[in-house]
DNA sequence: TCCATTTAAAGTGTCGACACTTTTATGCGA
DNA sequence: TCGCATAAAAGTGTCGACACTTTAAATGGA
């Protein structure tokens, strides 16, 4: 009744994976803030289990970049920092392109269609345009997602989709970013897919990181604005 | 008297942290034999605490991808594959490609006089030659450290100090790569230095790529003698 | 002898309790 | 009233104990 029920399909057996899943999700949702304090004891409680497991949980959220935790002084959900932003953004075009050279070397036919099938959704998700932009920006995700998995570097995987994926997608709802870019990235994204298609790993990589690196701008763009419209209360 | 003597400098508050270390240390330097189990009352006996704070060390150890741990089987030590050392090579040489170019922007002349110290001294070893490889070896990683705490991405520092260079150093001591290509990677390393001096951002990006290419390409080479002699017990 | 079933042992997951640290509240003096 | 010292409260780190699962051994039957 108290929203505890398991959003997430998958069973974990055990207590401190489940609520290391409920506590990810809940931070990166944004629903306990950024650099607010989490108190084990409160936690615990509010989870309904002791303090054992869920400071199993935060060890995993710590090593997530989710949380910080400094001795004896317990741990805080991380602070959104532009730079930080801008960092990752970094490392998932150089990461990102790797994936998307790898991808067209060993994705299989059938992945490439059903990416194929997903653009061709989203093509008709932007044309009827009132549907919220967030649908697509998740659905960004979900194509990045799919190319990181063709990749078959499990360890690329790992390092993209169990962590950089989550706290890009805490710094989205942080900032509520919808999408003024949803076509120019659907065009970019049609044209990873081609040179996947196209077996052609060297211009995948390429668009791939001309992709992120637009959409980074795009961000930088979009700070910057925000900051001086911050620092126009004395015209 | 027994080895457990806290070789490391830094002195971890708490517990867990400590053992962490210890273990990491034992790990990667092969003294826990990958694939081996790991117990946790015996390794809690052996460090001489409880079961909590071992269990967080496992934690921390599992997110650092040296353990795998799976519900109500227990812990092993992660197999050393060589598919998962290419993989590694492959992210290394996106990664550590953005951290020269990143150093080359951002990194202090004061450290960069420092690096060219350090490799003045490496060319002094290899000159003196009969110095075992091996220090040459970990002089390598000193190098790329340097580089990457040079680039000022602190998830970038992350990703690579606190998981990739543990795992290359792990393989290090489990195949004893000796450095035949002592020489080679010198002169590898004297370009990008000099390309990071001379504040040209990408050619040190172009030389590190193509460093940690190379690099790769020898293990490569290696990997595959050592099992065609494997092989060839049927001649 | 071999295989299946049962039983005991070991091991992991979880919990509650205690020690020590940090923070907050309180009281005293200037 | 303000500042400092002291004390109480809250919180984290650690420990030992118990429940459940997995693994191994032991027992019985074919």
């Amino acid at each position: 009744m108290e929203a505890q029920a398991d959003v997430q399909p998958d069973e974990a057996s055990t207590i401190a994976d489940r609520v290391f899943g409920q506590l990810r999700q809940a931070i990166v949702e944004g629903n306990i803030p950024p650099g607010s304090k989490i108190s084990e004891p409160e936690m615990a409680a509010r989870y309904g289990i002791s303090r054992g497991p869920l400071r199993e949980a935060m060890r995993r959220l710590e090593s997530a970049n989710l949380v910080e935790r400094r001795p004896n002084l317990g741990a805080r959900v991380i602070t959104l920092s532009s730079e930080q932003l801008l960092e990752i953004y970094m490392i998932r075009e150089a990461l990102e392109g790797l994936a998307a050279r790898l991808a067209a070397e060993r994705m299989s036919a059938a992945a490439i269609a059903d990416l194929k099938a997903l653009l061709e959704q989203h093509r008709g998700e932007i044309a009827r345009e009132y549907w919220q932009a967030y649908f697509q920006k998740e659905g960004d995700m979900d194509f990045h997602y799919r190319i990181v998995q063709g990749s078959g570097n499990q360890r690329l995987i790992g390092i993209l989709c169990d962590d950089l994926y989550h706290l890009a997608r805490m710094y989205r709802c942080k900032f509520g970013m919808v999408s003024n870019r949803a076509r120019d990235a659907l065009k970019e994204h049609e044209l990873i897919v081609d040179a996947i298609a196209e077996r052609d790993g060297e211009l995948a990589e390429l668009m791939m990181r001309r992709h992120i690196r637009a959409s980074r701008r795009n961000v930088e763009r979009r700070l910057a604005t925000e900051t001086t419209t911050q620092h126009r209360t004395d015209p």
